[in-house]
DNA sequence: CGCAAATGTTAAATTCAGTTAACATTCTAC
DNA sequence: GTAGAATGTTAACTGAATTTAACATTTGCG
């Protein structure tokens, strides 16, 4: 997925964890990541048109297949680099701060070694 | 220091570096950042105002004492997170895209168990 | 020295992601 | 069913960091 900003991981996350129940108001994004209403009704209006989101005026928000699939990503991202964090002694609280903005930058490559990283020093 | 934006963080680093032996020119800084040179000119014009570089008229540019403090301090966290990138395995080239986005965004902490970390795992 | 190339500066416009204020719609409790 | 609260939308604005185009200054070579 191209066109992939800080601020659209963020959203596309919010939604995803938000909404493992069920669908998702926007106030509720807004309380999440902080910022306005109307903030997030504007990105939602870019989302719908990249294809990531399902929404009409007025309506609740849902992930798009294509949508939850980058979600998952992002959110898998923000798993592993958590675990990390967390792994070499970073307390819950700072790696949470840390880990919601590092997960937008990492390659694709960092994810797989670090991901094997994990994997290796799980075991032994 | 307050108010480091990832931007002013980069300008810092790339004087830092650059400036090993002497002083900097505009032009220098924008081939490194790959911006224009206007958007160097404003930047210096902040940093001077913020104490951390100084810089007259159309003269070159010099990291203030404050300046390198600062500079060092984000460069040492370019490094370390290069460092850790390259021992779990990440070639080089993605290690430096990746470390020059993530630098800004780690907290002190996690610098520090980072550090540990690597320090641990370099012996035995 | 003097001129051309390199470098630095300024101004105006753009983009991105947010804000506030005002208004529209929907939901909910009585 | 309706009123008021909650939620969603729109418009106009802000601020940061950029761009391009035009102009100013400095540098260095013949």
């Amino acid at each position: 997925m191209e066109n992939m900003t800080m601020s659209v991981e963020d959203y596309l996350e919010t939604i995803y964890v938000l909404g493992r129940d069920g669908f998702v108001k926007s106030t509720d994004v807004a309380a999440v990541l902080r910022v306005s209403r109307p903030a997030v009704n504007k990105a939602m209006g870019e989302l719908v048109a990249k294809g990531l989101v399902d929404k009409h005026s007025y309506g609740k928000i849902r992930l798009t297949d294509e949508g939850l699939a980058a979600a998952e990503k992002v959110y898998a991202r923000h798993t592993l680099l958590n675990d990390f964090l967390i792994s070499i002694g970073v307390s819950e609280k700072t790696a949470a701060i840390d880990c919601c903005k590092i997960e937008h930058f990492i390659s694709e490559e960092t994810v797989e070694k670090l991901s094997q990283f994990m994997e290796k020093n799980k075991r032994g």
